[in-house]
DNA sequence: GTCATACTACTCGGATAAGAACTGTCCGAGTGGGGTAGG
DNA sequence: CCTACCCCACTCGGACAGTTCTTATCCGAGTAGTATGAC
């Protein structure tokens, strides 16, 4: 059980839009040239941010990405149902059907003891991504490293 | 991110060994056939479980798998990280260190915002695997199907 | 000088391969029990 | 009858393919800006 590491890109991409000229829209290549990605798979992943509505995208010339919304109203949690889908990671293959006293018609991802103690932990953990902003992380960051809005910036504007 | 379907087998497989006659070894082909599963790679889960220390093995006629010790002392995320292996989904690779004002020598690990807060949902999410016991999910289906213990032992002998 | 038009460079978007991980399978190593022969 | 030995069936254990998912890449569709020419 591995997360792809396109949420690791996403998440710092997300935050460097969020540092960004606002009203600019940032190109793929720039976000990718800030940490040596390789430009074409990060697209990919922006593109299922915009797909999920996080960003927006425009083609041509000035074109780019740009946050769709505020930051404060974008969830980690967001972010990653974006890039690793919205199902669950344990898998309920009800395979009490088959067992002994198994019934075909109860559904056992909800009546399966199994399955609703996993269930409970991934619900854990989905509630402290949904806790958690980009801005919160904006702030976070900001605190500790107060020339990152002003870096970024000049970052995108060089490239 | 999805988890293994091993780690759905595992989990009932032990607590159908917690079932099991005491003193009595279930063998790999019993433990495929409660759910009709593949008796090869269900046995190749079962190595995982021996090699972590939650089952012991025996091999030769009267040979099996047994617990390897109480199951109030095994957690929910013991067989879970003995299949799924202990490293974190969320995988850092430090980016950050090819970013600007990225410093070769800072473990982002630890000192990235981003890592932190992904740390901090996955930590949520290993402390309810690790509040609930075999036991605990024992009594629960007890409570529900009280004819389950008995049910096991009986199909584990017509096997 | 102004406006319309065609062109060109640019950027995202989806379709297309390579690689890794998960899933599934097989045969050999080692063990324990039962049968057999001798005392 | 008891005991020691040998043989055999049995079970796990690790090595070996098939399939799905992740990772990586490329080229085409569409757009905005610019230059050009006519009015």
């Amino acid at each position: 059980m591995q997360m792809s590491e396109g949420v690791e890109w996403a998440l710092h991409s997300c935050l460097n839009l969020a540092w960004a000229e606002e009203g600019t829209a940032v190109k793929a290549t720039q976000l990718a040239a800030f940490y040596e990605l390789p430009t074409a798979y990060l697209n990919k992943q922006l593109q299922a941010l915009v797909r999920a509505g996080i960003l927006t995208s425009a083609t041509g010339p000035r074109g780019g990405f740009r946050l769709a919304r505020d930051p404060r109203d974008i969830a980690l949690l967001d972010v990653v149902t974006a890039i690793e889908g919205a199902q669950e990671a344990f898998r309920c293959q009800e395979i009490l059907k088959k067992g002994p006293g198994g019934r075909a018609t109860v559904d056992y991802r909800k009546a399966c003891i199994v399955s609703q103690a996993m269930r409970r932990a991934e619900i854990a953990w989905r509630r402290e991504l949904a806790a958690q902003t980009l801005a919160d992380l904006k702030v976070q960051v900001e605190s500790k490293q107060p020339r990152t809005p002003e870096m970024t910036r000049q970052r995108i504007a060089n490239l």
